[in-house]
DNA sequence: GCCATGGCTTTGTCCGGACAATCGAACTAG
DNA sequence: CTAGTTCGATTGTCCGGACAAAGCCATGGC
């Protein structure tokens, strides 16, 4: 074997600025993603051993390995000891953030919109201050949003906030998503719990969601905790089976 | 501050073990894992500086921070320059794996069931060819299954496989689930998109599942690919609301 | 023709060190 | 007493090197 990068003609434009803040392995996966993205790098191609590459760009190697490990936890390339890395065939998009369905909808270009039907302080029941883990009947804020994208009605949120978190106005609510809120305001969101199930629908969900009495609904129930593990939302979603469906990717651990 | 390990009296008794063949950064994160697991590492510790649990173990850095990498990517702590690493508090379990519902229920110790209703090939449908990437009409395997847990119906599974992949048998099929036998039998499970819905039943799947019509339903559509990109499995599977949910953890990427 | 062997390539693991960035707390000046 | 500053602690990034383990292929023996 003559060349060793016979797989691209044209060895791919990397390179990396030592002036810049953003760290050098993230520059480099950074190019990587966006020439797989961009079909520059086709799928099954041998990615060229890493010293090599190292030796190219002026990088060491374990900084080339960060980068290249980096894309391999997204999914988006395979490593095999004795013959490479090589970009992964499949269409992997994204393994299912922690997103709001507000984000969601704006990133699908579906205009959303949010009509805040409640938002008072009630006392919380026993399952819901053992989802935010505060005493049982700790008064706690209380938020029912009717959510709209195109201007029809999608889904039924209830959220349940611990106090002292976080002041809420029916105009930021509107105009947009809870998650956003509270990222803004410097809570650092870790991890979430969810139960998604079904059920049909009451007559006043039916009425809200301009759906039948008995018309099937999605079903999902959020308990969302920020870094420190404290909960910071427990939510109680009800959406129109008609009109949406959770969509995500997920990847072998 | 004089002594560094304040927040740990017995500075937890870890060591690894230079001549077996499990990687000294693994063997250091297992042992982790097992002390937050059983309460050993109280959430909220600190783990106490890189460098200095390296000289206790007689290890480098780099093998120590990889250790702890692993139980970030996890979840199960954080890391804050200039703070430390600590033990997140909150229960995380388990990031919603690629696991099969016949693995989900043996784990919980629900005594599944499969009962192999069909079990033959069939031309390919264009939807079914657009997902496991074949020409549509080819012949494809096509089973379907009855999943019981504790001797009630649960659920019913159709799932497509490409040709030449998979010799099945019901006998298999009914002691065990779709994808031990797939990984048995060399596959390497990468990946998978998957959409969950909810529906009312039909008068057939009231009858297979022991619903009335009309009930609510749990759907759920997944296409799984292996490490090369090429599809495997595509599932079209349906679960008594009543009786199930998807119950799952994500973290923030 | 077939199988085992050995060598080559490539990633996996591990080391020791260096400097930068960030956080929190103690300290100092007003 | 308060606000700004400095400083120590800790993780983040990066380097260069070394050897081990695993896979692939060609060679050679049967």
């Amino acid at each position: 074997m003559t060349a060793p990068g016979a797989d691209q003609p044209q060895p791919l434009p990397l390179s990396v600025d030592r002036t810049s803040p953003v760290p050098l392995y993230f520059q480099l996966a950074q190019q990587l993603e966006a020439a797989v993205e961009q079909g520059r790098l086709a799928p099954g191609t041998l990615l060229g051993n890493e010293i090599e590459l190292a030796a190219r760009l002026g990088l060491s190697r374990p900084t080339v390995r960060q980068a290249i490990q980096s894309l391999v936890d997204k999914g988006l390339m395979v490593r095999r000891r004795g013959v490479g890395t090589q970009v992964v065939h499949s269409q992997v998009r994204r393994p299912l953030e922690l997103s709001s369905l507000y984000e969601d909808l704006e990133a699908a270009g579906q205009r959303p919109a949010t009509k805040v039907l409640r938002i008072t302080m009630e006392p919380a029941t026993a399952e819901i201050a053992a989802a935010l883990g505060v005493a049982e009947g700790t008064e706690v804020h209380l938020v029912e949003r009717l959510r709209y994208a195109h201007d029809e009605p999608m889904a039924l949120l209830r959220n349940h906030l611990p106090p002292d978190l976080l002041a809420l106005t029916a105009q930021e609510l509107e105009s947009t998503g809870l998650y956003r809120l509270m990222r803004a305001s410097g809570i650092t969101l870790h991890s979430a719990r969810q139960s998604v199930g079904a059920r049909t629908a009451t007559a006043g969900e039916g009425r809200a969601l301009d759906e039948e009495p008995g018309a099937p609904l999605l079903t999902m129930e959020r308990t969302t905790y920020d870094d420190t593990g404290r909960a910071v939302e427990f939510g109680s979603h009800v959406y129109r089976a008609s009109r949406y469906k959770f969509d995500f990717q997920l990847l072998v651990r």
